[in-house]
RNA sequence: GGACGGGUGGGUGAGUGGCUAAAACCAGCAGACUGUAAAUCUGCCGCUCCUUGCGGGCUACGGAGGUUCGAAUCCUCCCCCGUCCA
């Protein structure tokens, strides 16, 4: 089938899957064998300047395949799901407007769910009010808050657990922005991305065999410079409460140069959090219908094979 | 050789007679999650049996004995570790 952009038919192929389970590789594997560019479904790759750590593959391994939806704000700024579901969606008509297969790759379960399955019609986030609410919640202990939301939206009060604050202040937000509670804004419908035949192929490693090239990919990452990396960033004057310092192993590398300590003592917590990470993403995608199991890596033959076949049988 | 301090479940570490299969934290496993998501949160976490119950049995606080209705907790001896004195 030839659909054209936009238009039933057109093709998406998704490769999902936890860290380090080969999913780039994959991914341009593919797009060689199907005149694709990569859309990237990362929230952390999307922060310019933090790269290493973040996994990116850089332009000399992307083997003159477009890497797209990479570097798109700056580390001082917030980004989120619904900014990702517009730029990504904007970057998969581009892609269509050239012939070209789009072939994401998922590793942010919720970004990925915000455009295959659209975002309900809540209001966007306020950080006026959210600071209001976390002073109070600072103030009256974290609980003070689910109180608020139970008599606000006894609904979204009874589903959230009462220590869960990131997510009872979005409740919160919702139910005072929009005046109705979030349950009765998510069951209006969410706008999902129609149009494309989806092809999801889920990456899925011996659980054994996955931590163990997390703990390499972790010394892989620090031999290849990453501490001279965070080096550069605090230098650059970016400050440690940036969210880009939050991803994991970027706080833990910026205690170790203000401490004086090596990075080899940091190696460990990050395989750990690598590890705890990658666990908390199985989890996410083992729930998502309709994917096309793999047990193996992204950048084993076989498994490029299998997922060529997998995603051209989805073409007929 | 002598004087103290200490040996607790995968790890750290509370617990000094019953409320203790043993706090708490970590690790691990499982799960939730519609706008900060590499975030945040929840459950389970000695073995075993079933009529899956605030159920039964067994094993467990270095080892062996003992005191007691009852011991991780008290006593005796032994083994090991740390610090200090010779």
């Amino acid at each position: 089938m030839s659909g054209g952009p936009g238009q039933a038919g057109a093709r998406l192929i998704v490769v999902l899957g936890p860290t380090s389970s080969g999913k780039s590789a994959l991914a341009i594997g593919l797009a060689e064998r199907l005149a694709g560019e990569v859309l990237v479904c990362d929230s952390t790759q999307v922060y310019r300047h933090f790269d290493i750590g973040t996994g990116k593959v850089p332009v000399t391994k992307q083997r003159g395949i477009p890497h797209h939806l990479v570097d798109l704000v700056e580390p001082h700024e917030v980004f989120t799901a619904g900014e990702y579901r517009k730029r990504a969606l904007e970057v998969l008509r581009e892609v269509g407007l050239r012939g070209r297969t789009p072939i994401l790759t998922a590793g942010t379960g919720l970004y990925l769910r915000a455009l295959l399955e659209g975002l309900a019609d809540a209001p966007e986030r306020s950080e006026r009010l959210r600071d209001r609410l976390r002073k109070k919640a600072e103030l009256n202990g974290p609980e003070h808050l689910h109180r608020l939301l139970a008599r606000l939206d006894k609904e979204a009060a009874n589903r959230i657990a009462p220590r869960d604050t990131p997510k009872i202040i979005r409740a919160i937000e919702i139910r005072t922005l929009a005046g109705k509670p979030v349950g009765e804004i998510h069951r209006s419908g969410r706008k999902r991305l129609e149009g494309y035949a989806i092809c999801k192929l889920g990456l899925e490693p011996a659980r054994g065999a996955l931590y163990a090239r997390i703990n390499a990919r972790v010394e892989a990452m620090i031999a290849s410079g990453w501490v001279e990396e965070v080096r550069g960033l605090v230098a650059q004057g970016i400050p440690a409460d940036a969210k880009p310092f939050q991803f994991i192993g970027y706080s833990d590398l910026r205690s170790c140069l203000d401490s004086g300590s090596t990075a080899q003592d940091a190696v460990k917590r990050i395989q750990q959090s690598t590890r705890q990470f990658a666990k908390r993403q199985i989890t996410w995608f083992r729930k998502e219908p309709d994917v096309k199991w793999l047990s193996g890596f992204g950048d084993d033959p076989e498994v490029l094979a299998s997922a060529t076949a997998l995603a051209q049988a989805s073409d007929a």
